[in-house]
RNA sequence: GCGCCCGUAGCUCAGUUGGUAGAGCACUCCCCUUUUAAGGGAGUUGUCAUGAGUUCGAGCCUCAUCGGGCGUGCCA
């Protein structure tokens, strides 16, 4: 069987999906991953729903059983803090503790704060083409569609208190209550502690503090909500989830969660637990200190490929997240990228290649890596791909610009990369009288030079002015245009960049550094 | 205190079911060079955190110790 040979996680846990549908009636795996909508998607948000997309792929490939991913967002739970990164704080602050979905949205588009997020992770995820559907707690608790699910909460109420409670410090259990009233006059998500179920209308009736007074409401049609870990185990049962995975620091929530589903009569999803990210420093990431990198960062300086390889391995690993794996990551992509068309059949899928990009239409030149890009990038003033397209056809002469799209989009990043890091670290400093004279020379020879020169006719031109001016190494005469014009201490061969940097544009270059001398 | 994960070359990390320790970067040398390397080739680098155990054989399995991270309140 090919099955034996498929070791590679997503298929590991697309196995353990396929052993829980055989004894099984149902006629659809269900794939979910969670967002809360208190913030934009970041990084984490992206990994899970992209490796829960890699499990569906393997599951796909080994099951005729139809299969679609929920992206379910908190979008009914209360807003506790406000966060820093919007604008209006003061209209955020007016709504704290209210459902994300009935605080107005502080950018002013959207009808309400989550709307506004959820928009923002519909669209981030649209663009990784991601097979997905999009789900709003608030709009399922609403219609009633969790219903059913309340139902089986309310109808199981001591025993899912008494799995919780003993996990609750001494403070929170007085308080507790797996419902949590959604305040009639206030709108606030209400932490109060249940007094009294009435059983026949399936209401609960608690102690209101905002209007001093005790009332009741319905457990149904999002008049409450249920507090997290409850709520969880409800969703995983009335919607069927066969699988969703979590970070690591929600292992002592997917046990609890998993013990309420059993109590309501439910099934629990198989369930992976990976890694958290870690900053350079080696500390959790996390959206508010705003330490690590995130998809934009990434996506500044490589490809979504790149990123979905990084996300494909060891999710199981702490891995540190910070800008030098992107380098890194993107060689082992474009590496992993031209061995696979010559793996064995059944290799294939073990490949990452297979998880993120089977087709793989788009290959490098074997000898041109992302870090010798980068390299190339900041020894030659690249200011545009044109520039470090120049030197790569100078060096591979038999390149064609148009079967290269995906270095050509590397070279791009190569241009981001310097004008980022390289270009605010230079350093120009002033010529000598003797340079000035040379550099005068450069711009009239160039100036009368035709624009097929080749770039060794231009060196040749260099080199004689440096000799006809007796520099006593000559070597100072080209570390001269380094330092004086491109602002750093070495450089490329000269005719080469100017060639590729255009005739033009050195002149002008040469004339600005002359005029600029203070 | 308890639970889980991690500790491999100077740095960042791979090491599949136990079978002679690897890659990239860095470093050294050579080639290429009418100044250079961004390139090509060769080379150096390890008590696999420590100590014991199981085994013919341990980076991998077991136990203990040390060091780091996360969880263990609330919230999600």
């Amino acid at each position: 069987m090919v099955e034996n040979n498929l070791k590679v996680w997503p298929f590991i846990e697309a196995k353990k999906l396929l052993k829980r549908f055989e004894n099984s009636k149902k006629k659809e795996c269900i794939f979910q991953t969670g967002y809360g909508p208190s913030g934009l998607p970041h990084i984490g948000t992206f990994g899970e729903v992209l490796r829960t997309t890699m499990v569906m792929k393997a599951f796909r490939y080994l099951s005729d059983i139809p299969s679609k991913l929920f992206v379910f967002s908190d979008d009914m739970d209360g807003l506790r803090k406000v966060p820093q990164n919007i604008p209006n704080q003061n209209l955020i602050k007016e709504n704290l503790e209210k459902p994300l979905s009935s605080i107005p949205d502080p950018f002013g588009k959207f009808k309400s704060f989550s709307e506004h997020n959820n928009n923002k992770l519909i669209d981030f995820l649209k663009g990784f083409e991601f097979d997905f559907i999009f789900k709003s707690s608030t709009e399922q608790y609403k219609s009633g569609k969790f219903n059913e699910g309340l139902e089986a909460i309310f109808d199981n109420y001591e025993d899912i208190c008494n799995v919780i409670l003993p996990t609750l410090g001494k403070d929170r259990r007085e308080t507790y209550s797996p419902f949590l009233p959604i305040c009639k006059s206030s709108g606030k998500v209400l932490q109060v502690k249940v007094k009294e179920l009435n059983k026949s209308l399936k209401k609960i009736v608690y102690f209101n503090p905002i209007t001093n007074s005790e009332e009741d409401c319905s457990i149904f049609n999002g008049e409450c909500k249920l507090q997290w870990k409850v709520d969880w185990a409800m969703r995983w049962y009335v919607l069927g989830i066969d699988y969703e995975m979590n970070g690591k620091d929600l292992i002592e929530s997917y046990i609890l969660s998993n013990k309420i589903t059993k109590i309501i009569g439910g099934r629990s999803p198989v369930n992976y637990t990976y890694e958290l990210f870690l900053d350079e420093k080696g500390e959790k990431i996390s959206k508010s200190i705003g330490n690590g990198i995130s998809v934009d960062d990434w996506l500044r300086f490589s490809n979504k490929k790149s990123l979905e390889l990084f996300m494909f391995q060891n999710p199981s690993r702490a891995k540190r997240l910070f800008f030098d794996i992107i380098p890194k990551t993107t060689d082992e992509l474009l590496k992993l990228k031209n061995d696979y068309e010559n793996l064995p059949k059944e290799q294939k899928f073990n490949s990452p290649i297979w998880f993120i990009d089977e087709k793989n239409e788009e290959k490098t030149p074997e000898k041109i890596s992302f870090n010798m890009i980068l390299n190339l990038a900041s020894v030659c003033n690249a200011e545009s791909s044109e520039i470090l397209w120049g030197f790569i056809e100078n060096y591979y002469p038999k390149i064609v610009k148009e079967d290269n799209k995906l270095l050509n989009e590397l070279l791009g990043y190569g241009v981001v990369f310097y004008k980022e890091f390289i270009l605010p670290n230079k350093k120009y400093r002033n010529p000598s009288d003797k340079e000035k004279i040379g550099f005068k020379k450069l711009i009239e020879v160039l100036e009368t030079s035709s624009t097929d020169e080749e770039p060794e006719e231009i060196q040749t031109k260099i080199y004689e002015i440096g000799m006809s001016l007796k520099f006593e190494n000559l070597k100072d005469w080209f570390s001269a245009f380094y330092q004086v014009i491109l602002g750093q201490d070495q450089g490329p061969r000269l005719g080469s960049f100017i060639k590729f940097y255009g005739l033009k544009k050195t002149i002008l270059l040469l004339e600005e550094k002359l005029s600029d001398e203070k």
